[in-house]
DNA sequence: TATTGTTATACTCTATAACTATA
DNA sequence: TATAGTTATAGAGTATAACAATA
């Protein structure tokens, strides 16, 4: 049928159609790229998702919950959840916004800034891992070829 | 501080390092990819998960629960409710194997190996999706480099 | 009326640890 | 003793819907 295909023993699977599927590869990249992250980080229980959020708020001054939720692409009730955990590990805090007092401004406290400068240091020595491989055109050509997949969906 | 950081205001968020981040992309990439994907199979059920599932197994005479998990990266105990998940709705069957009663072997039920064709047609109109801002000869190239990412995590 | 944040709730995915039945 | 599958359980991450306060 499928001249690609293998013939499955005890020790080698046949992974069929999947290998040549983009999607497939993005995934096995990803999961890779993900624990690669969590080891460099390890000692500080942060995700690529909270780094993204500190981030985010460290750049922003006075950020709005819902303005995050947008960012981050969450939806509104997932940020609570979010910044009650970060502002429990006294790394961010809602403060009082005047003029509207249903929106919070959100800023990180100093806790929040020397964690982020610590991990910045160590996401970029994981990214140096990740391209390790590659040369420093094949990594600009990279980031412009995923750019070009579905983009209108960002 | 860092002059590629723009200034918020009420529209524009900025994202101060995240877009040079390899690893942001490839998130990104992959959230796209991941909602389209669910969008070409919706009525189906089915994510990219269980789509490997299923390939795998139609691949792999008799494979093993074990077997799978392996090569799907989950835990055993994931497995059985994945199997559990895929039996319910009549897309697999767990097996006897004779001697070796320990084990079971998994096979696609007739309506799973029909719903596995159907699926198959559409995640390759899904990946031509992906793939239509690219050159046969980008495609090429982007797994190629995909694959040089941690290629001793995989 | 519309918006912001919140709560209550639930669902999916996955793992760990302990168990069973077999080998 | 070791292995395959299972169960009970728990945790992370996220969403939906309804609600209160405020605009």
């Amino acid at each position: 049928m499928n001249e690609k295909s293998k013939k499955s023993s005890e020790t080698s699977i046949d992974y069929s159609l999947l290998p040549e599927l983009l999607g497939y590869q993005l995934r096995l990249t990803q999961l890779a790229v993900f624990k690669d992250f969590s080891e460099s980080v390890d000692d500080a229980q942060i995700t690529p998702s909270l780094f993204a959020v500190l981030v985010v708020i460290n750049a922003n001054k006075d950020l709005k919950q819902t303005e995050l939720a947008k960012a981050v692409r969450l939806d509104r009730s997932s940020v609570v959840s979010v910044i009650d955990k970060l502002e429990k590990r006294n790394l961010v805090i809602r403060k009082r916004v005047e003029g509207d007092r249903r929106t919070n401004a959100l800023e990180l406290t100093k806790q929040g800034r020397a964690l982020l400068s610590q991990l910045t240091r160590r996401v970029k020595v994981h990214e140096q891992r990740l391209t390790e491989n590659l040369t420093e055109r094949e990594q600009a050509t990279l980031i412009k070829l995923l750019g070009k997949i579905l983009p209108d969906a960002r």
